[in-house]
DNA sequence: TTTGCTGCAAATGTTTTGCAATATC
DNA sequence: GATATTGCAAAACATTTGCAGCAAA
């Protein structure tokens, strides 16, 4: 069973239809896997093999896998949601987003395990999640 | 000098008027130290002795002071931009959201410096700065 | 008196919602 | 066939902008 058909099945799984815009959604985030997809980009990208689709749908359907913890919904600070493949260790999964050209770059640390326990104690914080993103310029907008 | 008159020095340094408007916002940011006002927000609490202001004003007077770095301009995530004193110490400075009362608290830290560094050399990224938000519940919300 | 600033209303851009038609199960 | 899902258009929401009048310097 590949990817694409594992997660059908989770959608089945909940009781959730699987329309072919849902699994156009779908395949659109398996061919953009390294993307941090908007939903104005996702809905760019299959209405060309779709032109019937609305963004409404597109707008639902990431909510839905969002809620079903397929996507994960990312604010980088640009004014829209972006979406990717819920990384199930968002706790060491982080971002470079460089600030000339936009491109948003992973990167994965556990350095903040020590500081978050140091958090609850000092504060009393139970903390449930974090997010951590850095901004400056990647290697090919420093070289111009 | 006090602190108000500070920024109304500031203001007037760089050629800005000094309006009413500005004072009232000004003001407000001080009276209401500890919160992450939104623009709706300022705008509420301005309204009340100034009824006659524009909420396009509010968020003129906001961009303005934030370009002065005055203000810092926050994406807490939650679909408004919250500003606060800019502290000057961003690199150090992060937050912890409740995700029951919607309360944010600070923190300082610099533990980030050596993963910063790690960072510019592993993956070529020079970074300019950073942001991180703890999410989790307060002392209070836990209690209940 | 000269700009810069304001308030208003209209425009913008993203996301959500109401609803009748439609497709999945 | 029942019900979830769709596409469309309109609404909602935060924010920005155009512009004529106004006020700070």
């Amino acid at each position: 069973m590949d990817r694409f058909q594992a997660l059908c099945k989770r959608l089945h799984e909940k009781e959730y239809k699987l329309t072919p815009q849902r699994r156009v959604i779908l395949r659109t985030f398996i061919n953009y896997e390294t993307g941090h997809l908007s939903a104005e980009d996702v809905y760019g990208i299959v209405k060309k093999q779709h032109p019937e689709i609305g963004l409404a749908t597109v707008y639902r359907t990431l909510d839905l896998l969002a809620e079903l913890d397929i996507l994960e919904k990312i604010n980088f600070g640009d004014g829209r949601f972006r979406y990717e493949f819920a990384s199930h260790d968002t706790h060491h999964h982080h971002h470079l987003i460089c600030v000339n050209c936009g491109q948003v770059f992973e990167f994965e640390d556990d350095l903040l395990d020590s500081l978050e326990q140091a958090i609850q104690i000092r504060n009393g914080f139970n903390i449930i999640d974090h997010q951590l993103k850095f901004y400056g310029l990647c290697k090919k907008c420093q070289e111009k």
